[in-house]
DNA sequence: CGAAGAATTGAGGATCATCAACGATCGTGG
DNA sequence: CCACGATCGTTGATGATCCTCAATTCTTCG
């Protein structure tokens, strides 16, 4: 009987609420009270958890929902022409697809770059408790904000900066998130391949492989095919940070 | 008396309304009936023009409005270090300091390119409106998904263009952008120098200067100072897509 | 265990930045 | 209204950075 399957699994997932999430603080109802965390949890699905290099949706797909990663990694590719372009890896507590709200379309797909857990939060539905939860519609305008200046960032990288500076940057971001985790930021796998960071980056795979080796060998970071070990923060932070002069 | 003339001058601010704005079908309040635009109207401020050069604001100032130009341009710029970032061009209807919510500071100064008038909007009344008014909310989500989307291109121009592909794209944008306000999509103005222009793609003056060149060479745009005429859009097009192959 | 994909390494070359000099345009005050 | 300085724009020569192509090694997974 495939309904009793279908009912166990939804049962399981169900055991997940935001009132028990370790991310809460970080994701979207973070400012919410508890009695407000329960609306925002009822109108929230689970869904099975995403198998890598599955896609949580696809490039020009309708937008119905923005999804919180619970846990996992994604990438958003968006295709024109015959090439991608990674504009952005996602980690758990961010919000993704909150650029397909004005086109009604996903302006390009996302994708697992591992076992990843998601919640999906309609976004009608979102909107509408938006009304009555003022909180909640603070932290979605700051959510939104944040991603505009985190782009700003990400254009200055791409116009301004060595391809040094890009990967020094790449990973001090990345140290960051991971600290604010909970994780430790001086250690940890990348879940994504060389190429997606090469072309998250600007830059080709070749590289990024040629300055990992490079940063290995000036002590600055130990790279084992996809394990980080940060041994120079300052180190990083500096390349990451000079001007012209070299 | 001073305050006869600050009179004088605020009635004559006054007299600009949404209901009489030429851009409001293109303006936040595009989708509001008129009661709602008369609530939208009301809390808008008027500010006197700026004059070129002149900043609406500085980079980290706090944060308190946002700000809907209404004749003129403006150019977002980031400084980091001892070097400038130009982020973004604003046209009239367009809207300025959405990225500053987040932070409460804006992340980048707005300065003026040509003599420009503005609405500023402070920001907690637009929120607080935004709870009763839904389709000001929604256009409110809209509008910051649309600057998502525009970053997300942005930075794949930055990541894989050409020079040339991305001044083709550049003047493409510009086009459309005149073509949705009402003026002609094949002749105008720039307001910002070359330099801007570079900034803005990532690109050295003499390499936008040489390109310009070329382009007027090729037939494609025919450029004096900063008058601009595009005769011929489907090259440009073509050019701005064109892949690898050359 | 083998095959397919991922990562590394090397050589050569294209694109675009940089430096430098010059010409044009703008705007301001005499 | 014109002249002057300052900003803006153009053009040329040179070279660095990073891409491309190609070959090899390493890793992963059926």
């Amino acid at each position: 009987m495939p309904d009793v399957l279908a009912q166990q699994r939804r049962s399981l997932l169900h055991e997940t609420h935001c009132q028990t999430c370790s991310l809460s603080s970080l994701c979207l109802p973070l400012a919410l009270e508890v009695q407000d965390m329960q609306q925002f949890d009822a109108i929230i699905r689970r869904r099975a958890p995403l198998k890598k290099g599955e896609a949580l949706f696809r490039q020009n797909s309708p937008f119905n929902s923005v999804y919180a990663v619970r846990s996992g990694s994604l990438k958003q590719v968006t295709t024109e022409g015959s090439e991608d372009q990674l504009t952005n890896f996602y980690l758990p507590s961010e919000l993704v697809g909150l650029d397909g709200i004005d086109s009604d379309r996903y302006p390009g797909a996302v994708i697992a770059l591992e076992t990843t857990t998601v919640c999906e939060i309609p976004f009608d539905r979102l909107d509408a408790l938006s009304e009555s939860l003022p909180e909640l519609r603070t932290q979605l305008y700051r959510s939104m904000s944040k991603e505009l200046r985190d782009d700003r960032r990400m254009m200055r990288l791409l116009s301004r900066k060595t391809a040094d500076q890009r990967l020094a940057s790449f990973f001090i971001g990345l140290s960051e998130r991971f600290r604010r985790r909970g994780y430790s930021p001086f250690s940890f796998r990348l879940s994504m391949p060389r190429a997606d960071i090469g072309n998250y980056l600007g830059l080709a795979v070749e590289t990024v492989s040629r300055i990992l080796g490079r940063f290995q060998n000036q002590g600055l970071i130990a790279v084992s095919g996809r394990e980080v070990n940060i041994l120079d923060m300052d180190g990083l932070v500096h390349v990451a940070e000079e001007e012209g002069a070299k």
